[in-house]
DNA sequence: AAGGGGAGATCATCTGATGTTTAAAAAGGA
DNA sequence: TCCTTTTTAAACATCAGATGATCTCCCCTT
C-alpha cells in the first residue's frame, strides 16, 4: 500500500494562473519592449479564450509584481527594468552580521518613537501581557519561554507602530539575526539584567514620550551590541 | 497666481488597493495566525462594502505574494510561511505610499548619521560633486538633471555610511517612491528652495556633526512629507 | 491661441448566473 | 456497530452583461 502522503494532487491549473504564466513568459522572453501596451482586456478575452474576470485578476497580478502598469483609459503597459530582485531574507543572509545588526538597531528606535505615538490600548495590554511573561520566565529561568517573550514584546512594540512596511521589516530583520547568532551558539538576547530597561521601555511609550522610548530602547541595544 | 506646488492631485484610490492595504495590514500585525480561514468571500463583500470582483482580485493579489491561500470548496487561509520570500520591492509595491515613505525616512535620518561618524575624503568629495552638480541644473533650469543629481548626492550619503544592508534598503525604498510619485504625477524631490540644507546637510557630515546632520536631513524630509 | 465639448477607448466596479471542488452529514448495507 | 456510498451545503472558479469613470484626441468656437 503507498502512503496517501507520498502523492500531490495534480497541478489543477486555474485559468489565472495559466494567463499569468504565458502573459509572464512573452515578457520575459522579450516579445515587449518597456512602454509597450498590451492588447486591451476585449482583445485578451478572445486570444485566451476567458472571460473578462479571469484576465482582470492576470493583470492584476502582473502589475502588483511591478511588471505591468495600468491606467484607467490609458490601457496596460510594459514597465520599464524589470530587474530580478532577490529576498530580503537572502540579502540579510549574504550581510555581515555587524550590518544586519545595525540595520536592526535603526528599525528598532524608529518602532519606539512611532509606538509611543501612536499605540492604542490594545497595543499596551499586549506589550504588558508578554512582559510579563517575560519577568515570570527569568524568575522561573525558564530560558525557552523568556526568549520567546521577549521577542514576543519586541514585536508588540512593532506592531504598535501601525507601520505594516516596518513591521514586515523588523519580522524580517530579527529573524535573520536570530538564526545568524543561534548558528554561531551566541545568545540572542538572552541576559537578565535589562529588566529595568525593558519594563522604562514600556513605561515611555504607555506615556506617549517618543524620546524617552528610543533612549532606553538605546540602552537595551547598547548591551546587546556589546556582545558582538 | 496660484502656486502650483500647492496643490495635489486627488489620491484616487482604487478599491482593490484599498482591500489589499487593509488585509496586509491585518496579517503584519498579526491579526491572523498561520492556518486561519479568512472570511467567505459573500462575507468580505459586506465588510468591505465592494463587490466581489474587487474582494477576488485583492485576495488574487495576497495569494501571488505568498501570503495567503485559496483553496476551491474550501475557503481562504493565511500560509503558514511567517517569513515572506519575496522581493522587497514588491512588497513595497503592495504598501500605502505613506507607509513606505516613512520608511524611507527611517533610513534617511540612519545615512545622514553613519554618513557623519564614518564619512572618508573620497566620500566628502562625491558629495561634492554632486552637490555642485545640482546647484549647477537648477540655475540652469535643467529638470532632469537636477533630479538625477540630487538623488545621486543622496546616494553619496548613504555609501558614505558604509552599511551594505543599508545602503539596499536605500536605493530600493527610493526607487519604488520614485516610481510611485511619478505615476501619481507628483514631483519627486523637484523643489528649488532647499539648496541651502542640501549645503547644511553636506557640511554637518564633513564636520562630522552627526546631531545636525540629522537636523538638517529632517528639514528636508518634512518638507517632502507635506506633499503627500 | 485658448478653452469647451463631444467621441471613442479603456479600465473600474457591481451584479447575476452557473459550474467545480471539497468536506461533512446522511444513508445504506454487512 | 462499522464501513462504504450518497447527498448536501459551503466555498471558490468562471462567464456574461451593464454601468460608471478616466484618459486621449479632435473639432469647434471665441
Amino acid at each position: 500500500m503507498f502512503k496517501k502522503e507520498s502523492f500531490q494532487p495534480v497541478q489543477s491549473t486555474k485559468l489565472v494562473d495559466d494567463v499569468v504564466h504565458q502573459i509572464q513568459q512573452q515578457i520575459s522572453a522579450g516579445k515587449f519592449k518597456p512602454g509597450d501596451k498590451l492588447p486591451p482586456e476585449p482583445e485578451l478575452m478572445q486570444l485566451f479564450h476567458v472571460g473578462r474576470s479571469t484576465i482582470r485578476e492576470a493583470i492584476r497580478v502582473l502589475v502588483s509584481a511591478g511588471l505591468l502598469e495600468k491606467r484607467q483609459g490609458i490601457g496596460t503597459t510594459l514597465k520599464a527594468n524589470t530587474i530580478i530582485q532577490e529576498p530580503l531574507t537572502q540579502r540579510l543572509h549574504r550581510a555581515k552580521l555587524i550590518e544586519v545588526f545595525e540595520a536592526r538597531k535603526m528599525i528598532d528606535i524608529e518602532i519606539s518613537r512611532l509606538a509611543a505615538l501612536r499605540r492604542d490600548d490594545n497595543d499596551l495590554s499586549n506589550m504588558r501581557k508578554h512582559l510579563d511573561a517575560r519577568e515570570m520566565a527569568l524568575q522561573q529561568n525558564d530560558r525557552e519561554q523568556y526568549a520567546r517573550s521577549d521577542i514576543e514584546f519586541h514585536m508588540a512594540i512593532a506592531i504598535a507602530s501601525k507601520n505594516a512596511v516596518i513591521i514586515d521589516l523588523y519580522r524580517t530583520f530579527s529573524q535573520v539575526l536570530s538564526d545568524a547568532m543561534n548558528q554561531l551558539n551566541l545568545n540572542y538576547r538572552t541576559h537578565d539584567p535589562q529588566s529595568q530597561y525593558h519594563e522604562q521601555v514600556y513605561e515611555s511609550i504607555k506615556q506617549g514620550d517618543a524620546d524617552q522610548a528610543v533612549k532606553w530602547t538605546l540602552e537595551i541595544l547598547n548591551r546587546t551590541l556589546s556582545e558582538l
